[in-house]
DNA sequence: ACCTGAACACCGTTCAAGT
DNA sequence: ACCTGAACACCGTTCAAGT
């Protein structure tokens, strides 16, 4: 063993990654990781500015992992699809980091990677400029947005999700159907499968509706 | 003034208000709110569970604003747009608290208001009841989901948002063109305009794509 | 019945003092 | 140059004791 390394940035990201990793987000405090590397939770701040800094290197590194490159014989819905599809992954592999990358674009090699590759299948699908921007916002407030609703449930495992969702249905099934007819009438309808399937039919319905309004304007 | 009145949960849920609402919802506390109404901290616990029970109740609260009512002579479509936008308003209204509400449906009286709209003017675009639900899914997703995103950066002053914009704008075109040429040829048209136009880009594209999915199905 | 006060086990962050 | 230790100003929550 030995005793610990001398402290570094490298070596306190890795610890942070690690202590949420095994026990949560809410697990990394200063003091803890400090015991968890071995200094006290004040040196932390020689390398870090604030655990604001911290977390957003964490944040950071876990979007490493997503697979965007091209492939050969791909049209460009398939591939923003699956792109989209991987963004979403990797925020919900770590679904309290993907906070951390929420609110603004991180502008770090990983998100730019991600970002780059949307940019090219939306050029390659034949829309301009203005509309790529477009779209491109479009895509991501609809990926991330959605990553942010099932994050939190996200924690969980899948068999409580799926009470919950059963739970919610027969709630809805019970309501007064005179107040809510519409609710009660299709509440055998609501929150059936998973929320990836969702997604699923949220974006190929997103996709559908910018392909067709591509297709107005450049008529 | 004479000695505040004894404490009740309603008592309690308004002073959890004005406090979120006058300093921000980290500003919630039990000692805080302890203060503010005059009481020990511990005194909370005996009308709830906990924080998280109290919170919840200020959350519901706030979506008592949105007017989701019909209207005459106007299309399920408009109607749907419009119900979504205004969803969106009082999500942003109160950013912090909108987090409370965006993980599981309350399935208090302010929510089912909102969801009986929303199945109500999907029921009139002629949807059946498994389109509806999942129609009504991707409403959701996009629209609760793109408040999650903006709900953070809502908070600060517009000029400042405006300011991270341009920010992020220079930053993408003065990326290397040849690891990045799609995101350095569009970066002018990225962040252009607020938060609110890129979500209504977004809700036109997938409210075209609802539609025109729905059309192929009937046809 | 309802509330208080003290206590327990935590936070992030700063800064003088040590090595 | 780098880290420690103590301190400051906070958390949520519990529970015996008071009124």
């Amino acid at each position: 063993m030995g005793r610990p390394p001398a402290l570094s940035r490298e070596r306190i990201i890795d610890g942070a990654a690690a202590l949420i990793a095994e026990h949560g987000a809410d697990a990394l405090s200063a003091r803890r990781l400090g015991e968890a590397l071995g200094c006290d939770p004040s040196a932390l701040y020689r390398h870090f500015e604030d655990m604001g800094e911290l977390k957003r290197e964490v944040g950071d590194r876990y979007l490493a992992t997503a697979r965007v490159g091209e492939r050969t014989n791909e049209s460009w819905r398939c591939a923003l699809r699956r792109i989209c599809i991987e963004l979403r992954k990797v925020q919900l592999r770590q679904p309290r980091l993907a906070a951390l990358v929420r609110a603004a674009p991180t502008r770090l090699a990983n998100e730019l990677r991600i970002t780059e590759a949307l940019l090219r299948e939306l050029a390659r699908g034949g829309f301009d400029l203005a509309s790529a921007a477009s779209a491109y916002h479009s895509l991501i407030e609809l990926t991330v947005g959605s990553a942010a609703i099932d994050a939190d449930l996200g924690g969980q495992p899948a068999a409580d999700r799926r009470k919950a969702y059963r739970e919610w249905q027969r709630h809805y099934a019970a309501l007064d159907p005179i107040e809510f007819p519409h609710a009660v009438a299709i509440a055998s309808h609501l929150y059936v499968g998973s929320a990836d399937a969702r997604f699923l039919e949220a974006l190929d319905a997103l996709l559908a509706g910018l392909s067709s309004l591509e297709r107005q304007a450049t008529q």
